[in-house]
DNA sequence: GCGCACATGTAAATCGTTACATGATTCG
DNA sequence: CGAATCATGTAACGATTTACATGTGCGC
C-alpha cells in the first residue's frame, strides 16, 4: 500500500521503471526497498486504477522507455496520505529476532562473536549514510537548512538514518562491552 | 522466512498458538508482529516440515489446546539460523516515506503539524519500552546484567528499542526545531 | 567478442493483513 | 445475562521475494 505513495511521489518527475529501481536503490535505500518485479507491476495497477499516464518513447540506448508521470487524480492520493496520520509501527528486525534466541547456543562467546559480526554490519550501514552526508556537506553549501522545501524533506530523512544507525552501532558496542563483563566474572570463578 | 525461526524458537517451551500470539503482542512486538492467522498456518507448515510436533490436549477452559514444540530438527534449523551471519536490513519506515513527500502539500506549517504529530507517536511507543524497563528494574534486583543468560538476551533486545525510538523522538523533536527557524526566516523575510 | 548499463516484463511461491466463523468457561 | 478470556481455524486479497526470460547499444 506505501508502495503506492512512494510510486506517486516519485512520479511527480517523470521516469521510467528502471529509474524507479535505481532511485530505491540510492535515495530510499534506508527507509523502503523494492524489488523490480515488484515496482512494474505495480506501476500497471496504478496506470489502470488512473493515478498514472505513461507514454512508450524511444531510448538512446536500449529498448524503448516507458515514462510513467502521476495524474491529477494520483496527485489527489498523494495529497490524501500526506494529510492524514503519519503511519508508525511495524518495526521487523530479523537481527534482534537472532539476540533474542541466542541462549540456545549455550555459548557467551559464540553470543559475543555474533554481536561482534552484527557492530561490523550496523557500522557500514552507518558509514554509507555518512558518506551521503558527508559528500552532501562538500558539494552544496546550503546543505542541510538552506536547501529549497524538497531537498530539506530529504534530508531530514537522511538524518534519522543517520540518528538510528549511529544508536544502533552504540546499542552493539555496549552490548559487546556487557558480553564481555559476563565473561570476565565467569572466567573469574573458574579461575578461583 | 524470519517468523519460522522465531517460532521456533518460541517453541523451546511448548505452546498453543494462542500462547505464541500473547507472546508477539507482550515480548517481541517491539521488533517483530505476527497475525494469529499467520501463525496458525506456519504452525501447520513448520509440523508437515517435521520442525514442530504437537499433541492435542483438554484444556481447563475454552476448547481443546493444540499444544507444538520443536524437534530435534527443527532444534537444528534454528541453531543453524543463529550460527549464521546477523540478518541486517529490510528497514521499512512509512513515516519517513510520508516525510521526504511532504513539500508536495506545498506548506511547511502542514509539515511543522506532521512532525509534531509524529513526536508524539514515537514518543507513545518510547514511553511504553521505557515502562516495561521501569518495571523489571523494579521488581528482578538482578536486572539487566545478572540475569540468566537467556533472560540477559532478552534484556539486550529491550535495551535497542530504547536506545533507537529515544534516538527517533530526539530526530523529530530536531527536525520541529529546524522547521520551526525555516518557519521564522520566512516569516521574517515577510515582515520586513 | 564480452561485459556492462539500459530496459521491460512474467511466473510461482510465500508472506502478511483483514475479515469471517465458531464455541466453551468464568466473572461480575 | 453479557463481556472477557481462552482457543482454533478458513478465506480472500494484496505485498514481497526469487527466479526466469529477452533484447539493445556502447566501450574495451
Amino acid at each position: 500500500m506505501s508502495l503506492d505513495y512512494i510510486l506517486l511521489g516519485i512520479l511527480r518527475k517523470p521516469g521510467t521503471g528502471y529509474d524507479i529501481k535505481a532511485a530505491f536503490d540510492e535515495v530510499f535505500n534506508h527507509f523502503w526497498q523494492a524489488q523490480q518485479s515488484q515496482i512494474y507491476r505495480t506501476l500497471k495497477r496504478l496506470e489502470d486504477e488512473g493515478s498514472l499516464a505513461s507514454r512508450t518513447e524511444p531510448s538512446d540506448r536500449g529498448p524503448d522507455r516507458r515514462v510513467y508521470a502521476i495524474t491529477p487524480r494520483g496527485r489527489e492520493r498523494l495529497r490524501e496520505w500526506l494529510s492524514g496520520e503519519p503511519v508508525v509501527g511495524e518495526d521487523r528486525h530479523t537481527f534482534l529476532a537472532q539476540v533474542f534466541f541466542l541462549d540456545e547456543l549455550g555459548d557467551m562467546e559464540a553470543s559475543l562473536a555474533f554481536m561482534k559480526r552484527l557492530r561490523e554490519r550496523l557500522a557500514e550501514r552507518r558509514d554509507t549514510l555518512e558518506g551521503i552526508d558527508a559528500y552532501w556537506r562538500e558539494h552544496d553549501p546550503d546543505y542541510p537548512d538552506r536547501l529549497d522545501d524538497a531537498d530539506f524533506h530529504a534530508a531530514l530523512t537522511l538524518d534519522l538514518g543517520l540518528m538510528k544507525t549511529r544508536a544502533q552501532v552504540e546499542w552493539a558496542e555496549k552490548s559487546i562491552r556487557r558480553l564481555e563483563e559476563r565473561l570476565e566474572k565467569k572466567n573469574g570463578r573458574m579461575a578461583s
